[in-house]
DNA sequence: TCGAAGGTTCGGCCTTCACCGTAACATTCC
DNA sequence: GGAATGTTACGGTGAAGGCCGAACCTTCGA
């Protein structure tokens, strides 16, 4: 069968370490080089180098010159669900090891993007808060934004409408969906989706969170801190 | 970070070939012997025994014994998931070889099950069919059962509480959520989550369709092909 | 125009692991 | 009890591929 092959190469693509981590590192969505990759993967340059050729002709992330740099992305929405699943069952398979947490670790459970929304601990409570404030109605399946939920987005000033099919299919009366996503971490749904994403633009365009570094992990600011507590009831995150 | 190393050592696992093609054969929701799963994938039985040792030990199968037969099945719906989720980007990413397609590979794009729901050709007509009659409403995202679907699960008999939160948190009264599952054959979403798998059991008790031999791949009776048509308005599948 | 830095390619070393043949063990049926 | 079936254990072989050092190519800045 075709299709098989095909699957065995990119599940073997994502299946070496050096590739996980450069995988791994580019799950907040932003466009790294090579070195850098290979900075965080812990490897040499032209190791890492090798290993992006190789994604890309696997077509997992896409390559963009510009001028002496060459910037690597995830190729697809696709690509970043398909890492997320893999982290949702290495996290449930994981012998649940006791072994020591390092504080780079301890501020991805806190906060970090998932690809282009929010998890950790901050999404799975916005999630949380959204749901115990009747503005959101989730299960594993799927989740609804309710009357309630859009007149809140509409006071934030975000833009859902981006949540309707491709097809244009005119405008879709009072019902946004969104998708839910497991988290690795929290082992609890957060909000992932068009409406995932809108939301965690605001947090950023709002300035109530700021990535750490250059990392997939976020920090709340005072403003963002009082803005959670007033807006969505979460006490100290 | 452990969680990298884990999330490398899943990933691997399914990237052999011969791995890959013990999961696939198993994605059908069954429970099949080390013996089965080495005549589906090309291998001698003892090389698939040490496969499936490891796929357990990495949280990916459960083994369950039964007399001098060891029946091995996905360790959870996550896995099938993330199975599916790689087909996806295999599937995209494919550089669609011209390839000849066998016969087997045409059963499965007409209809197949997908660990517990439809997919393939059946499968996507059978969400359209429902968006187009109003019983459903599909995003990329999400879906939703309107009252009209509600109606009509009802009238078939198909009974729809398990999607509700594991919470238990009381009956939940007029939103029936459902994930919608992109199909790698077909590019369009089908029906997967509770509903679907509600949907897909209901098909093989009713006796609409079976499973061909002992595949994914289903074939629709001659009962299925008048209910679908009366039921769904769909010809010819 | 020239040097420096980012990025890729090449060659060689090495480990890992998929695979099978043979053989031993366990369970069921006759 | 003995044959048949299904499964696991062990040793050897071969190929795939990860890794780095070094050389090469391209772009930017002086």
């Amino acid at each position: 069968m075709a299709s098989n092959a095909a699957f065995a190469e990119v599940a073997s693509l994502a299946g070496d370490p050096g590739r996980a981590g450069m995988l791994h590192a580019l799950m907040d969505g932003r466009a790294l080089t090579a070195t850098e990759l290979a900075h965080v993967a812990g490897i040499t340059p032209q190791t890492a180098s090798g290993h992006l050729a190789r994604l890309s002709a696997g077509g997992l992330v896409t390559v963009q010159q510009q001028g002496r740099h060459r910037y690597h992305r995830l190729a697809s929405p696709a690509v970043a669900r398909m890492l997320e699943s893999i982290m949702q069952v290495a996290a449930g398979s994981a012998p649940r090891r006791k072994a020591f947490v390092g504080p780079r670790d301890l501020a991805l459970r806190a906060a970090r993007t998932c690809y282009d929304h929010l998890a950790g601990h901050l999404g799975v409570a916005l999630a949380d808060a959204l749901v115990a404030n009747g503005q959101i109605e989730l299960t594993s399946d799927a989740g609804i934004v309710t009357d309630k939920g859009a007149a809140l987005f509409d006071r934030l000033g975000i833009e859902l409408d981006g949540n309707l099919d491709k097809k244009g299919s005119g405008k879709r009366k009072g019902r946004m969906l969104c998708r839910p996503c497991l988290d690795w971490s929290e082992r609890r749904p957060h909000l992932a989706g068009h409406v995932g994403g809108a939301l965690c633009r605001h947090c950023f365009t709002a300035g109530w969170i700021k990535h750490v570094d250059g990392t997939r992990a976020v920090t709340v600011t005072p403003k963002g801190q009082r803005n959670f507590r007033e807006i969505f009831r979460i006490e100290g995150v």
